[in-house]
RNA sequence: GGCCCGGUAGUUCAGUUGGUUAGAACGCUAGCCUGUCACGCUAGAGGUCGUGAGUUCGAGCCUCAUCCGGGUCGCCA
């Protein structure tokens, strides 16, 4: 093995475009390919921004040329020689009309065979390229996610700063508050039996911070969930989290669509247009069956329950006096890529949300199919194929049910399989909006009371506020959530900072006051003593950065992510701890089977 | 916790109705090669078919259990 000694790179790999022809450079970085003709080698030498081509030849010093013949894939190497002209370019690397002629190397580190090659062509196991993941991020497709993360991140601190926000840090370990996903615990050593959690969002030290006075806060933050793993979701992830004072929707809405808009200039070099479409939540569900629509394509939906609510198909009928609806999806020109096979299968596919079925036309130029209009008079046939635009080639897909939340996510999951199947997604398009209007609470049938659908923090609408206690279900939220291409990327809201105001949304949850005082006394505390109107937002990080990669799985864009049972596969954890450990920190394991 | 998919050479995969010695490509090793860049040519090494039971004259293939990975529903205020 070679020492660098005094050797010291002088450019980057893709840098050494810049460099003049016959200027001498050093480059390093990792042997990506040896390959030996003889009496002339190249090799192409691979460090983060790219490739540079080494060559080797008769008029190289016989010392260096039989150190090249023992170049394998992955060595570690420093190469010091003179750019030059290549006699036959590559256009499709930007380094392709240059090489660099050796004339010394430094075999500083030699590598074994890798477990699989470092190639974006070939794909590998996923579990066996995240046990190797160092090795998976020399992939210059993983490399790149990285740098473009890093971009994004820049992005977002140097916009907030210009905008006055401060970066501030708030701790890791808090107070565990129950509600929401589960927490991550921490044993406090010297307090036995008591824990801290690690923050699922840095939501109340953010809205203490306005209180105060810091004004305008913002944080690259990593946040904990206890939960089960997604293609977007990992327990532990992070978010570009922010908050001001003295703003309201329209405030918050408007320095964060500058933020886009410098976000997908700068990265993308893609100029979106603000302000951003907004649609209320009630818009959004029933026009599109999501409360986070992906408007790159169409298959609306719509309500025909009034057509069919007395017809003599019984499942329309009986879902409609039972208080839900029967929505129905034009699927336009697609009769020919929706066969009866397919359609079975999205009968299949929408299953897991509770529809107990899949009604359908197909009107072909070879002729129709449906599996409900038998039922129907031609009136009610007619009525519905014109309420839906109908007509030749198209396929209508119908879903009824009595609870119109079924009708809502069966079709809404439905509209994106077909658009995903059916290639109707131009994978260069954004599509960004505002869902804004949320309800206030959720009701849950299970334990019989609302739960707050955002945050118990959350400010109702104006107007709202006598309702509280009366008319959960009629309240709305400043709430509000940018949606791009389908997926939730942020989401935040106007915080309540009437300690009055709080006192009666509390109640609304049915919190007894002494719950509320145990759990948020400081919260509440705060309160008293001057809070200026503030709200914030949250983007989730992870999931930005797949957005703007295109990319379908979180996993890409973090560095060392952790597999579906939350296992870190490199390091191995979680795993077990010594006993000493646990005995210091009065810890018993019992497992359940 | 439920449902679905996958696990065969170092890697990515093929493997027919259960039937002889389990194949291909890439990678790896050795040799040849002066303009390659998915270099080319020649030769070679490389397999507990995830694991364990079972059925069978016979299992990569069938059954059961289990481990690992992926997707998804529940869950994620």
């Amino acid at each position: 093995m070679d020492s660098m000694g005094k050797m010291r790179r002088t450019h980057y790999c893709a840098e050494s475009v810049g460099a003049a022809v016959g200027e001498e450079i050093v480059a390093a970085g990792f042997i990506a390919k040896a390959r030996d003709l003889g009496n002339l080698i190249f090799a192409d030498l691979r460090d983060r921004t790219g490739i540079l081509q080494l060559a080797f030849d008769d008029g190289t010093d016989r010392e260096i040329f039989e150190k090249a013949k023992s170049l394998r894939s992955e060595y570690v190497v420093m190469a010091k020689g003179v750019i030059r002209e290549r006699k036959s370019k590559n256009p499709a690397l930007p380094t392709g009309n240059i090489e660099l002629y050796v004339n010394d190397l430094r075999v500083l580190s030699a590598a074994e065979t890798t477990p699989f090659e470092i190639r974006d062509e070939v794909p590998v196991r996923e579990d066996l390229a995240l046990t190797y993941r160092y090795l998976e991020l020399r992939k210059p497709s993983l490399t790149n996610n990285l740098i473009t993360r890093h971009r994004i991140v820049k992005c977002a601190r140097d916009y907030f700063d210009s905008q006055n926000f401060l970066e501030i840090e708030t701790p890791m370990l808090c107070r565990s508050t129950p509600e929401g996903a589960r927490d991550y615990l921490v044993p406090s050593r010297v307090q036995p039996g008591k824990f801290f959690c690690l923050p699922q969002s840095p939501q109340q030290y953010k809205q203490l911070l306005m209180i105060a006075g810091m004004d305008r806060y913002m944080q690259i933050v990593k946040c904990f969930r206890d939960e089960d793993l997604r293609a977007d979701r990992q327990p532990e992830f992070t978010q570009i989290d922010l908050e001001m004072s003295f703003a309201d929707e329209d405030d918050i809405i408007s320095v964060n669509e500058g933020f886009l808009k410098k976000l997908f200039k700068d990265i993308l070099d893609i100029d979106i247009e603000i302000p951003l479409r907004r649609m209320p939540y009630k818009e959004a569900m029933e026009r599109f069956g999501s409360d986070k629509p992906d408007l790159r394509f169409g298959l609306e939906l719509r309500d025909i329950s009034e057509l069919v609510k007395d017809c003599g198909f019984s499942v329309f009928k009986n879902a409609v006096a039972e208080g839900g609806s029967v929505r129905a999806i034009n699927a336009k020109g697609l009769a020919s890529h929706l066969s009866r096979k397919e359609i079975d299968r999205l009968a299949q596919f929408i299953k897991p949300f509770k529809a107990k079925g899949l009604a359908f036309t197909r009107i072909t130029p070879e002729g129709e199919s449906s599996s409900y209009e038998k039922f129907l008079t031609s009136e009610e046939v007619s009525a519905v194929r014109c309420a839906l635009g109908a007509e030749t080639g198209d396929a209508i897909l119908i879903v009824a049910d009595s609870k119109n939340q079924v009708v809502f996510d069966s079709l809404g999951a439905l509209r994106c399989e077909i658009a995903k199947k059916c290639g109707l997604i131009d994978p260069k398009r954004f599509e960004l909006l505002w869902v804004v209007d949320f309800p206030l609470f959720e009701y849950s049938e299970e334990d019989g009371r609302y739960y707050a659908k955002h945050h118990p923090f959350t400010m109702p609408k104006d107007g709202d506020i006598d309702k509280l206690e009366t008319r959960q279900d009629e309240c709305y939220a400043k709430a509000y959530d940018i949606v791009i291409n389908g997926t939730e990327a942020g989401g935040g809201s106007i915080r309540i900072s009437n300690p009055e105001t709080q006192k009666k949304m509390f109640r609304a949850l049915g919190f007894t006051d002494e719950r509320a005082r145990s759990q948020f006394g400081y919260l509440i505390d705060a309160y008293r003593y001057g809070a200026p109107p503030h709200g914030g937002l949250a983007y989730g990080l992870d999931r930005l950065v797949m957005l703007l990669m295109g990319k379908e799985s979180i996993r890409e864009v973090i560095a060392f992510p952790k597999v579906q049972n939350s296992s870190e596969l490199m390091t191995g954890s979680p795993s077990e701890v010594d006993q000493l450990q646990l005995d210091e920190l009065s810890i018993k394991v019992d497992i359940k089977d």
